[in-house]
DNA sequence: AAGCTGTCCTGAAAGC
DNA sequence: TGCTTTCAGGACAGCT
């Protein structure tokens, strides 16, 4: 679940509390996430000062001196900030301890992934970083760019925005809203799409995604301190999961589509191929 | 190369 | 009411 706009506010919330401190311990509860999650990983880590707290795409990176944790919350993860001591729940998987702070990710379905990556070039390289695409908050990622990246795609424009490898951190919902945004079809051929319209779509992700965080940013204490939620905010979508009810904008119903294995929503009065 | 599908996992919601 | 089925979601593996 946890799209671009939730990695970043988690980013957000934790970092202040967090950076410049040392683990003083921790414990792991379960192996089995998207990959095995090292049990020695707190032994490992205790001791060792929080440099800083970055991001990749979906990936969290917590920064040390000997190298980096990689944090990925699959679809149902989240990190809290909690007061040590206090009991686990069902799917607590990883406790990490600064102090008086505790690090606490729960993960009912497990897509999440933590792994320690050693200091080095193998965070260039490693596996899972190196493939990913432009990240679509950056300068460089301009309507020209991604004109440019998609003249050889057939794909759908839907899917092809989900795609990691050529931009990061957009997922099914705020695909949906940004083509919205755009008012272009999902299922428009990407390489079809004229660079005029990407000049829409550009700042239409942007605007999604931004706020997004904005409204992740202003219920951010309930965020890191309730128990509560998956880690979604509350925003009124202006397609996603309304199939069925009227367009905020023109009044036609909403429709759904699957492309891949996911469900589209959009509005066929308002998006053009 | 590009583009499909299957798979992992659990809980909520819908269907019978 | 209670059981069963479906769906949701990210991203890799393994096909064609």
């Amino acid at each position: 679940m946890p799209e671009l706009p939730e990695v970043e506010v988690t980013r957000r919330s934790i970092a202040p509390e967090l950076v410049g401190r040392r683990v003083s311990g921790g414990m792991t509860r379960t192996a089995k996430l998207r990959y095995p999650l090292w049990p020695e990983l707190p032994r490992h880590l205790t001791g060792k000062t929080l440099l800083s707290i970055g991001r990749r795409g979906k990936y969290l990176l917590l920064d040390f001196d000997a190298g980096s944790l990689l944090v990925h919350l699959g679809m149902s993860g989240s990190l809290r900030l909690l007061p040590p001591g206090t009991p686990p729940q069902k799917h607590d998987h990883l406790d990490l301890e600064f102090g008086d702070r505790l690090l606490r990710l729960r993960d009912p379905r497990r897509f999440g992934s933590v792994l320690w990556l050693a200091k080095g070039d193998e965070m260039r390289t490693h596996p899972l970083l190196a493939g990913l695409g432009i990240e679509p908050l950056s300068d460089e990622f301009t309507p020209r760019w991604l004109f440019a990246a998609t003249r050889s795609r057939n794909v759908p424009i839907k899917p092809l925005l989900m795609d990691n490898h050529m931009v990061v951190g957009i997922g099914n919902i705020y695909a949906s809203e940004s083509l919205f945004r755009a008012r272009i079809d999902p299922r428009t051929p990407a390489g079809r799409i004229a660079l005029k319209r990407f000049e829409r779509l550009v700042p239409a992700i942007r605007a999604t995604l931004d706020a997004a965080i904005a409204a992740g940013g202003s219920s951010l204490r309930d965020f890191i301190h309730a128990d509560g939620g998956s880690g979604y905010f509350q925003q009124q979508y202006y397609v996603y999961g309304r199939t069925g009810e009227p367009c905020r904008v023109c009044g036609k119903t909403i429709r759904s589509l699957r492309q891949g294995q996911r469900t589209s929503f959009f509005c066929a009065q308002c998006q053009r191929p």
